[in-house]
DNA sequence: TTGCTCCTCACGTCACGTGAGGTGGC
DNA sequence: TTGCTCCTCACGTCACGTGAGGTGGC
């Protein structure tokens, strides 16, 4: 490995500082800071280079894996140690499954599939209000639901004492669905270009732009209640 | 204050324990435990009356109370230490400000204004991206720019990385434009049956609907995602 | 030499979670 | 009487943040 004024010249990469790793990710990660870099190295999560000093010097493939870390658990919520199993399964070159699955998911209830009746009692909807989200394309029927399910459905229970009922939203569906053909758009180059990329890496990916776009919705959607309120 | 069957049988709401709490509250606030509503009540953010056996019996002022703060929590990242702030305020008839303008706002930062240069600086943002994001109506323009601005102007940097210009989120801002008239359609009884109430909690309510929408449409978005890359 | 950045190490903090051991209520 | 729910209290945990005290680099 060859760093500084050499790498450079060669058109390599130069080795960030800390300092530098913090200007480059804090755009898309406003909340890491230099404590939360060295306490990631701590447990294991990343381990960058060292000059003779001492000091951290991060490299291409550590900002890669720590923009992969930091969106696992700003864009799903999962405890580093999932974080760390997960990455070092990458590690060893096991192609693990991707964690995220389900947002705010139970360690227990990962992966849990539940018949119709216990979504119904666990979300604590009637039999109709699914039919309902069923017939405007906002849940698939299925023999068994997972929690996905599950927490739309509980949404959808909360909208109705709001008096928004599910067919109010088949809106939603098609704005859903035009704006993946957007980020399915955005993904097609990249995908041509590195063929035997994982498609896990390109669901993530997708899920990093579907944030930034939710970001942008946000901000104009929480503009226009506050309009309202006056 | 009557509780049990008296004010059952004059339809007053009955006192409910902890466990019924928990059933009523989590299919909105699914992370709530037994042990996180001890903890608000010993931080105290809430004060539940109790049994002559120690017993805690939750009223539905209690319950209302604990909608809020969840809120708070869940959908504005505030600490404890500024909700039970506000919640105070509140008490003491103070009429606060709502405390959870800027999603993720630093401490420092909350009400910061900066002049269009500072934006760009910040966000890693050229001048043409932010007149192309003013352009398509994604941001207002103006003297000085909020943190909300910020966030948008970065995601917007980030979404150019993936190719999506501010051109191609037009149908965004019309998107919100009608989800915020359906918000304001469920809120609309509500706000006439009490003319009293308070801006702030038409607002919070409408957030709260907000955050219920982002449930259904983020589904939507990962379901079609998760299909792109099969 | 002067700032500025970076280092380690110890301790603090925030928001809970986890039992142990015991009592209350239909 | 039997479960089941609920209680307190002590301690643990997770993900960092905060300084003190010191060294490195242009």
């Amino acid at each position: 490995m060859v760093a500084g004024a050499a790498a450079e010249s060669r058109g390599h990469a130069p080795l960030l500082s800390i300092g530098q790793v913090l200007a480059r990710l804090s755009p898309d990660y406003p909340e890491l800071t230099p404590s939360k870099l060295r306490f990631l190295e701590e447990q294991g999560l990343i381990t960058p280079a060292r000059t003779e000093s001492g000091y951290r010097k991060f490299c291409e493939a550590d900002l890669e894996r720590l923009r992969l870390i930091l969106s696992l658990q700003r864009d799903h919520y999962l405890p580093l140690k999932v974080i760390r199993a997960y990455v070092t399964d990458l590690d060893a070159g096991r192609n693990p499954a991707f964690p995220g699955q389900v947002q705010g998911a139970s360690m227990l209830g990962v992966g849990r599939r539940m018949p119709r009746e216990e979504l119904l009692r666990e979300a604590g909807a009637s039999a109709s209000l699914l039919d309902e989200a069923v017939a405007a394309s906002l849940i698939v029927p299925a023999d068994a639901y997972n929690d996905d399910a599950l927490a739309v459905l509980q949404a959808l229970v909360g909208l109705r004492r709001a008096g928004i009922e599910p067919r109010h939203l088949r809106g939603l569906r098609a704005a859903a669905d035009r704006e993946s053909a957007l980020i399915s758009a955005a993904l097609a180059p990249a995908l041509r270009r590195r063929e035997a990329s994982s498609k896990a890496s390109a669901t993530e990916r997708g899920l990093e732009i579907a944030g930034q776009l939710e970001t942008v919705r946000s901000s104009l959607i929480r503009g226009a209640i506050g309009r309202l309120a006056r």
